[in-house]
DNA sequence: GGGGGGTTGGTAATCGATTACCAATGTCCG
DNA sequence: CGGACATTGGTAATCGATTACCAACCCCCC
């Protein structure tokens, strides 16, 4: 630690100005003192402080992200996606956690732009409580907003489109015979909870079938498991259950086989995510498949276009989703058959069937 | 942005000296004076900039984490607790992933080195190929291997005890009536795959029994659902099977479901980490739980206690797990029942039967 | 041989927070 | 009232990399 640009300029005989220009190549140099400076950098092991450069250049080449948890396949695939994405621009990522609590949030925003982050990808845990937070650092920071959104329209947001979302989601249901659906979501505290319910709730009244009370806890296994054992205690079952996520469907799933309900002859159940494991439940789940790397391709696009202080009006872009049809839904009844045994283990959908 | 001390102390009418202290609280001033630049600085929003206070006191308060990959549930569960246990101290965590591939890993080596974190938390990827670019961090700047380590022994290591946790996999479906057991791990290059198979040979020879060949590929579904193919394709099924992580246990648990045996009826599988999923799949799975939060405990106290170019020897910290018996394994034949049906929910074990 | 034009190297300022050191002011007591 | 001492405020250096600005030098051609 510590051996600096001043080292290397004393051991090669020069002044730090010619040492940075010979290490950085932004002027020219000698031949010789290129050679002598990139020798006596590499033999003291020099490595320059980022942290120095950063206060000079007023740049940290960072980029920071807050997700409610990483625990949540769906966050990591984004999180991931980022990354990747970021890589193109050179750009670092510091990754946090709000554990689904605003404060948290709130105080890693603030660390995150104490360390001068260049940009904030953020998906506010809620749609009311972040948004103070929120709005306030999209003043000092380009700031996009992913998946989840805050009240007010004040910053960026890609997302999916949910509306979209739903109608292929009950529509697929429907076209397998349906004529009662129930939701299982989260309560409403974020902007997906909100969105999904009123897509669900869009898409029934058009189909014209019966939208049966939605039951809303958290976007959890345990929730969907709760909720299967809830479906399963009431008088008769729906036709289909729509889930707001996947981890919902799958907890509710191994609620319906231990209460001895068949999927898909009794009942249809469609996720949403697609995440890793959704492929390789039993069954297989049919699920509205995120277009994550888009969507994180889409904010790191903004995100470089953001200017701060410039007064645009705040974009929202949604991506219109795909359904991934596998075994958890009654194929459609008019002559269409659905994916055979064993679905995809690539998990890359190319086995699955697709709508178009 | 940009509203510096400068401008706090010139709002309130006294020095940049006087502002710092007022702020800080490290040296006494007036109540007037605290007063006075208090409010200045929450009129004009100021923010203090934590790269200047890093270049200056030569300290980040970030430590920089790196794991093979997000997507593997085990891996974000090491990094919650290690995020959690960092809170104590009051450090940030920098969350980077290696993508299972040694030069990436090293870059990501390099730019955390030079964003100057105070210490290091690593997983390395790869046993052989991560070993110089580990080294080379570790000289200079704390660092501590989590579960994964390099050859040679030149870096601290906390992680479980792959002896004790195989002995107790293999001793329980051995006291489920097993004579032949196989075991489906990931391809040996890292040194979890080596101990765990070590562990594994070490077990079946002491009890006694007929240790097959391994099936060694990945720590995937994917490879834990090729590997269960190619043991319905084989000439008889062994009577258990145990897993070098529970993705390869669930993957094995669903190609053996669609091949038409009954677990744990015809065979026994048995897991290892003990996932959040590992108590949802169908059966719930009997895995051997690793101690994450006691490892990014004893990670974080390491870390603090490591002093670079002290010449302490490395140390190694191998905390024993316990078996989580659910339903995937023979109940042991002599009177001892098995859980009831249904496993739980919660994922904290506490209606597992659990070894003592 | 000398001046013009071009190139390269060095000096010092800059980024923002902290703090060692010094100066000034106030307090208290003889 | 004066001196000893305590307390508080200010000035300037520090951390390390970058770069504006200036000086020195070289080459070439008249």
């Amino acid at each position: 630690m510590g051996v600096t640009i001043h080292d290397v300029a004393r051991a090669a005989g020069v002044s730090v100005a010619s040492a940075s220009r010979a290490l950085s190549g932004r002027r020219k140099v000698t031949a010789e003192v290129a050679e002598r400076v990139t020798r006596a950098a590499t033999e003291l092991g020099y490595r320059p402080n980022a942290i120095a450069k950063a206060l000079r250049d007023q740049t940290t080449g960072t980029i920071g992200m807050i997700v409610p948890g990483i625990g949540n396949p769906f966050f990591t695939t984004i999180v991931e996606s980022v990354e990747h994405q970021l890589q193109e621009t050179g750009h670092d990522l510091l990754l946090c956690a709000s554990l689904y609590t605003p404060e948290i949030e709130a105080r890693r925003l603030n660390t995150l732009l104490a360390r001068r982050v260049d940009g904030l990808i953020i998906s506010p845990c809620d749609f009311e409580a972040s948004a103070p937070a929120v709005l306030n650092a999209a003043r000092q920071v380009p700031l996009v907003q992913v998946d989840r959104y805050i009240e007010g329209g004040g910053a960026d947001w890609v997302g999916v489109d949910d509306d979209s979302a739903l109608a292929q989601a009950v529509d697929h249901v429907v076209a397998g015979g349906a004529r009662s659906v129930v939701f299982v979501s989260s309560r409403l505290m974020n902007s997906s909870a909100r969105l999904r319910l009123a897509g669900f709730q869009l898409a029934t009244a058009r189909a014209g079938i019966a939208s049966l009370p939605p039951l809303l806890g958290e976007f959890t296994l345990a929730w969907g498991f709760e909720a299967g054992q809830a479906l399963l205690a009431g008088d008769a079952l729906p036709d289909a259950v729509v889930c707001g996520n996947d981890e919902i469907a799958v907890g509710l799933l191994r609620a319906l086989r231990l209460g001895g309900v068949r999927v898909p002859e009794e009942i249809s159940v469609v996720g949403f995510d697609d995440v890793g494991h959704a492929a390789m439940c039993d069954p297989p789940l049919t699920t509205v498949r995120q277009p994550v790397e888009e969507m994180a391709a889409e904010a790191v696009r903004l995100l470089n276009q953001v200017r701060v202080g410039d007064p645009r009006p705040a974009q929202r872009i949604a991506i219109a989703p795909r359904l991934v049809v596998r075994q958890t839904s009654r194929p459609v009844t008019r002559g269409v058959v659905t994916a055979g045994a064993g679905g995809t283990m690539t998990g890359d959908g190319q086995e699955d069937k697709e709508t178009t």
